[in-house]
DNA sequence: AGAAGGACCAGTGGTCCGTA
DNA sequence: AGAAGGACCAGTGGTCCGTA
């Protein structure tokens, strides 16, 4: 029943009519497999991965029926894996964590480092979660500010709708960073002179 | 307030309450302006290019405001048309058109010759509208079937969605090309052997 | 308290069918 | 009859908030 050694919920003695809800998440360093009635870091990016699999499946049905083709992990793709049996993957909690997978895709480093320092300091999951949104930014101004065209470029994260609030992140930062250096003579904004 | 010289529903005395539909379209010949209550099929195209242009006008302002930007002609950009004056255009209309300017894009040389056939026969722009199929399920056979792709590969009609009706008589007809082609011995389907 | 996810809602793609 | 387009509908992207 579980979708690797040590992660997910325990299917067990429990009957079919009593199914639990899926274990929170606790943040785990890169490897380590969490105890107790709790799911890693590891297993939470790994829905992601099986998400990208059930797209794909999605795509070559669609292909062989002559039937319009996802490129994104739409509504129908959950719908997919819920009739597949992944009962543990839905639409909210995928969408809460994809800024998060995100980081993880575009700078593995950074993220497993930002995991260890937060493991360290005895943080809870949504801590984690809320400072995977600077590393991002920070990734998205060296790169013109475009966030779809980070997430369009990188083959795993394409499939993800690019999360509103990072989108917004990036906007308000692009137009700080752009009133500073205007302020200071950059003149990256428009009418320049 | 017509759109060019000759096209379009005239203004004239007519009180804007009593405003009337479009003209209906008529068959015409490359360059060859509709006469009375008529519109030309130049014009059925120039509408597809301002859609293009509002789309533009859509992409520009989200980028500015950091929104989720739109790449094909949406609901949204439909309703910015409307705002702007365009009242003329309409979702059902460009959606009915959509395979004769995809024709108009990829082969115009054969898109004029079948507006010359058309004409000159006296048919109504309804048996014009479906001979248009043919010649794009042709050109799709030449091109893996991937109808999909075609349009992609157009800078044009890559901001149209595929319109239902042409996908399903690519799928048709390539399934209909294997089953000859493994009648005879091609095998292009999937276990040849 | 912190977190998982059922279920809702505004606005979409798609096109029918009452209209002229 | 042939054709233009208002208006509807099933299923979408997005996420809130009742639940555990």
């Amino acid at each position: 029943m579980d979708d690797m050694n040590g992660h997910g919920n325990g299917g067990g003695g429990r009957l079919l009519s009593e199914r639990q809800r899926e274990h929170p998440f606790i943040v785990t360093e890169p490897g380590e497999v969490a105890r107790g009635k709790k799911n890693g870091l590891d297993y939470l990016f790994h829905l992601y991965e099986q998400c990208r699999d059930f797209l794909i499946q999605v795509q070559t049905i669609a292909k062989e029926h002559g039937e319009k083709c996802p490129t994104k992990v739409t509504n129908q793709v959950f719908r997919f894996a819920k009739k597949a049996g992944a009962s543990y993957i839905n639409k909210p909690k995928m969408r809460h964590y994809v800024h998060c997978y995100a980081l993880h895709c575009l700078d593995e480093e950074a993220s497993n480092a930002l995991r260890r320092v937060f493991k360290e300091r005895g943080e809870n999951v949504g801590a984690w979660r809320h400072a995977c949104y600077k590393p991002l930014v920070t990734i998205a101004a060296g790169q013109g500010w475009d966030i779809d065209a980070i997430f369009n470029s990188h083959p795993r994260l394409s499939i993800w709708y690019v999360p509103t609030k990072l989108r917004q992140l990036c906007h308000t930062e692009r137009n700080n960073a752009t009133a500073s250096s205007s302020a200071s003579g950059g003149g990256v904004d428009h009418l320049p002179y």
